[in-house]
DNA sequence: AAAGATAACGTTAGCGTTACCGTTAAAATG
DNA sequence: CATTTTAACGGTAACGCTAACGTTATCTTT
């Protein structure tokens, strides 16, 4: 229970019989208190359930020990996966995370919502794409940032990313293994490093595994499910269908997989889809998407350990962190159905289903 | 661009030639500054990019103009819309809204959660549920809080909710238009009274309707896809099973379709399936999903204004407010296919579907 | 044992803002 | 015209904290 007046620093300082400089520095495990007065301190801190005001640390000049979270969409499982990781990773460390969240509106200025972080947190961790000018304004004031993914133009930011390149070439092999030759791919918001780096990936593994070339097989994509049905929309005006599709993300493979069932095509039976990212409903929908996994939570945590690097004032030493992916092979994909065009045997589907995790 | 110093308030005075208090005054827009003196100071500051510190402003006893928006899970469309709504209701009120997301972690005490939320916000929109203790201790230290949703043992709570018995109402009245008898229900979290709103909706309209009146066909959920997904597993053992399903909520219905697709029943010709919420991809999913549509965003509003009712000082006047609710009729209901088990007659499809809206 | 080095504290002065109260000048009143 | 009321402003003191420096004990060193 909250007391309505919680104990300020000098009360807990005078509790102890101390100046409220030995209780700051024992509060905040700092040099220059012994041991016991510093335990005596903490104990008595506990016990009047002693909480640091953080408006006043960050007014003077202090750290207050709280990161932001800077995104648009909050309505995004990658987003969640990330925040909840950050929390954690904050928490151990005594921090607590603050989300702000860039809801489209013009007659508010940027540079003051680039202040409120700058005075309620110590640093950023700015949730691409979208806020490329904020985080460029925020980074010239000299205010720590760490972006998650990276504009393909600033390559340079400390950011933490996913092996885009590699999760995408497992999952062009693991088509290309099923007898796929004609894969499709529906791009993402090309800004990013990461959509980038799986349009790359596709581009060469159709090249390794000479597969189908066809300018009509990449569709453009915006990593949103209406982008991804767009895209599908398109693919089956195609004369030559493709028998499988590579999306970007996981909401744009369930865009086109929404757009496949309503025309009536089973998958895997009919077309394969791959998604990226595997976000909680990536197993929870039917079918079940096979898809390539990026370790969010790890990389919340890894973008709140570099940030509290920066807000130590740290060189950081890898300011650009790339965590492995792995292709997850759930009920979406399936060996190609022969070379004719038509429906798959029985047989096929019995098949794969050995091959299934 | 932000520049390193921002101008303080001091600073801004000083080139207006007038007292901080003045500054202050006008910049707030309170009285005791004449108009003329008061436009000037306020062209001056958009000249110079006065921005004014929260921190400070919290500080030294005044609002910060910061509202909180407290949360747990964060992947959810329903929070996503409801923040979008909050902020720009906010922006209009030239506040701003910081967003904290409630990750389960034992290490840390609620207490000092709440803190932070005092010591930054003004206020909290408090998103249910889960949250029922922290927003007893933010009441009882007499800290604005407003919660969306609310809790079914705490109706005297100031809420903002949505028209749930309505709604679930005419969604049972669809249904049974379309003739069908045997519906079943997946519950929500019955801790919400939302989630008891829809439950007595639907047992009134199994008694009006004259509806088929199993226990059976009422199974538990819990708002999420799981629980949805588990619920329509059992619904499908039963020896009689319904023709028609209606879920709490949206999440819950993307369970309970996944579950039906995965079986091999088509929707909706097989079986009808109605959701509550009209979450964005309850459109853009296949097939599109019948559901009851909340206000979402207006809630966001809604509550906001409230809330600033509630830092004022204002007695609120009606503590709880309920917004209308309104069917909004998909591909994912159709009319039963007649007394006998089976499959439904073509015609049957094309009749429903100038019934679309 | 005297001098210097080191650790453990305390004092002061802000950080940027607003509340409170005091002052001054202009307007309204008798 | 003297007096009261009103509005417009300014000075000062907090809010709770920390940085920077000052002070006092304690320990080395020669």
């Amino acid at each position: 229970m909250i007391k309505k007046n919680t104990p300020t620093l000098a009360e807990l300082a005078a509790a102890a019989g101390v100046s409220t400089m030995s209780a700051s520095r024992a509060v905040n495990l700092q040099p220059g208190v012994s041991p016991q007065t510093r335990d005596a301190i903490l104990k008595l801190a506990a016990e009047m359930g002693y909480v640091a005001n953080r408006s006043a640390q960050k007014l003077s000049g202090g750290r207050s020990r709280v990161l932001g979270v800077l995104t648009r969409e909050l309505d995004n499982a990658f987003t969640s996966a990330l925040v909840s990781g950050a929390v954690r990773a904050a928490a151990v460390a005594g921090h607590e995370v603050l989300i702000y969240s860039m809801v489209d509106r013009t007659e508010v200025p940027n540079a003051s919502v680039l202040q409120l972080l700058q005075q309620f947190t110590d640093g950023v961790i700015a949730v691409l794409p979208y806020q490329y000018g904020a985080v460029q304004t925020l980074m010239a004031a000299g205010f720590p940032v760490i972006t998650i993914d990276h504009h393909h133009s600033h390559t340079e930011w400390p950011s933490v990313t996913a092996d885009s390149y590699g999760g995408a070439r497992s999952a062009m092999q693991h088509l290309a293994d099923l007898g796929h030759r004609r894969i499709a791919f529906i791009t993402g918001n090309e800004e990013l490093g990461s959509a980038r780096d799986r349009h790359r990936a596709y581009v060469d593994a159709v090249a390794i595994h000479q597969l189908d070339r066809d300018a009509a097989l990449v569709q453009r994509g915006d990593f949103s499910t209406r982008g991804g049905a767009d895209a599908m929309q398109r693919l089956l005006k195609l004369k030559q269908r493709p028998t499988a599709v590579f999306a970007a993300n996981d909401q744009s493979a369930f865009g086109a997989i929404s757009v496949l069932q309503s025309a009536g095509l089973r998958i895997p039976e009919d077309i394969s889809v791959v998604g990226f990212d595997d976000v909680p409903s990536a197993s929870q929908l039917h079918p079940a998407l096979t898809t390539v996994r990026q370790p969010i939570a790890e990389m919340g945590r890894a973008a709140v350990n570099s940030l509290l690097g920066l807000v130590a004032g740290l060189e950081v030493a890898t300011p650009q962190i790339t965590l492995p992916t792995e292709l997850q092979v759930r009920q979406s994909t399936a060996e190609v159905a022969g070379r004719a065009v038509g429906r798959p045997v029985k047989a096929a589907a019995k098949t794969k289903a050995r091959k299934r995790v």
